[in-house]
DNA sequence: CTGTTAGCGCTTTCAC
DNA sequence: GTGAAAGCGCTAACAG
């Protein structure tokens, strides 16, 4: 037998339209109602039922948090953050696992099964299919993209091509030509573009000192230390190694690392290597980097969301693409 | 305008009493009419409304993860396989972040602002504070910690006291003597036990031994590389410095590593070490490691609260403590 | 500024 | 097996 808010009501002395006007803040209450109403609730140790005050209300007072993975590192950090952000304000963050984008057997992300459930989301790259995208875009609430942009939707998310020049160029700034690029699922099923813009980053870079790499210079892997350990081990088993390898996430740079120590290579003597993320264990590492402010985006994305429902129509087309900076740590140096 | 259950009810030609039965599949409903039902519902894309569902029926669907960590590699990853266990069987996950255990200025955890709005709880470790599990208690839905153990309330977790043991046995059972051990957070305000029963079981491996290592083996880190790092260089300045380290989790031995290396060490040549967790990337570093079932636990945790929800009462005293494997890697060998 | 009155969309007795 | 009707606890007009 949980507190009412008729009870409250009741030990206020007013109606309970009041007590929920009183208790939500809205401003047409007087101060002293304010101050009963919101004493009688504490005493009674009143909570709103959500239930309730969303059926009736047409709120959820939560947001969707739709992502293809949890446990990464990148993932994980933009979720802590928006969580964070989402709690700070009294909104309820609802983790939506979608189907990782390499894996055919899991059931696909169906966005309908969200209606009535959020009143906004804030969707992870990779991005969703242009199905599930359409879908999503059906249950008409405000929505932020992390990671990705697309027209017609808001989006926080860094400058791939950007990163990808400023990489490669750093490298070659350093004397090194022979410089592979390690990124890119080829089993991605949501054209995931940020590998892909990153290594056009890189090769434009390349292409604007004169280089062209061969293509065996451009590897693969899934965002993983394993997948970027394999893919090293292929280009130093080529006929002619790179001096350098820029990895599309800190990740894989790890992978590089211990490819390189395995093969008994010194970093950076013997082999350069810079990363993107800046991850948590970069400085420690000594990782080269590309900085991008994982969590900023996420709070930004919250905020977004959080605007547009307050009806702040003015952010409602913003596509804000943040800051990276090159961190010189102890992978890089010019070749030997 | 959505379609609501009386729009299904008319094209299926009955009560919506029976489109909810029939929807929910209780066994009341002939075989014809629910065919029927599932048929005009599925035509009219039609979805139960998640608000007025709880209101009329008390149950949300939702299950509450409640955690102090999110963006670490421990925690991520049990979210990640609670959601997936969730999800898999209709529930939604609330993600629920309380404040870190070491920072003062968060506010605190209040349970009963859940109250309603979760039909269970899985409790990522470290534990809450004994005010708030009354209070959460006082919730009264069923509940699972993961990674400590609380008499009444299922759990999930590892014997932090054999992982300890175990550890350090097979470090001295290469021959180490000067063993010291990384864990522990003076800050703590939760009293997370696993890295006081891992010490606990270091040192009781090194007195069954006949070894009393000096006070200053027992370093402090609060599990991540950065604090790792500094207190090997602690250890390794010292008059005796140890030659080999446990740490207790792979996170603070990627640390150890990485002062290791600064120090101009050999790894596992000058100095073994050894971890617990084995972390996503700990199989490409090499680490000799205690391996636990991460996702495992946080599947099973989810598991047990559904079961109970079902009304299995068998389940509601279950404390379960999954195996852990020592793997050896290449990080561990004789000293020198 | 505050009270009254309808619902929000579903589940659940209780009949039949 | 199925329907009718009564709420679940709150918010949103609409008065005053």
């Amino acid at each position: 037998m949980p507190v009412r808010i008729e009870d409250v009501a009741r030990v206020a002395g007013v109606s309970t339209a009041t007590v929920s006007r009183a208790l939500r803040g809205l401003p047409s209450v007087s101060p002293d109602t304010q101050a009963a109403v919101r004493r009688a609730a504490s005493d009674l140790g009143y909570v709103v039922s959500r239930s309730a005050s969303s059926l009736a209300g047409g709120k959820t007072q939560t947001i969707g948090v739709v992502t293809p993975y949890i446990s990464r590192w990148y993932y994980a950090t933009v979720i802590d953050a928006v969580e964070r952000e989402l709690r700070r304000v009294g909104y309820d963050a609802l983790l939506v696992g979608v189907g990782e984008p390499k894996t055919a057997d899991v059931e696909p992300f169906r966005p309908e099964i969200l209606r009535g459930r959020v009143d906004g989301l804030v969707i992870l790259t990779a991005p969703l299919t242009g199905q599930e995208m359409d879908d999503v875009r059906r249950l008409t609430v405000p929505m932020a993209l992390v990671g990705a942009g697309a027209s017609g939707t808001m989006s926080v998310r860094v400058d791939d091509l950007s990163i990808g020049r400023t990489a490669a160029e750093h490298l070659i700034g350093l004397g090194h030509r022979k410089i592979a690029y390690i990124g890119g699922d080829p089993d991605d099923r949501r054209n995931f573009a940020a590998p892909l813009d990153r290594r056009a980053g890189w090769l434009s870079a390349m292409r604007h000192a004169g280089i062209d790499p061969p293509s065996s210079y451009a590897e693969m892997s899934d965002f993983t230390a394993a997948t970027g350990q394999e893919a090293t081990e292929r280009l130093l088993s080529l006929t002619e190694p790179p001096t350098a390898v820029f990895a599309a996430s800190d990740d894989i740079a790890f992978g590089v690392l211990c490819a390189a120590r395995s093969a008994g290579l010194a970093v950076p003597g013997d082999l350069s290597v810079i990363g993107v993320d800046d991850h948590d264990i970069s400085e420690t590492m000594g990782l080269t980097t590309i900085a991008q402010p994982v969590a900023a985006q996420g709070r930004l994305a919250a905020e977004l969301v959080l605007a547009v429902i307050r009806g702040d129509v003015s952010r409602r087309h913003e596509h804000v693409v943040m800051p990276t900076r090159l961190v010189d740590r102890l992978t890089t140096a010019p070749p030997s």
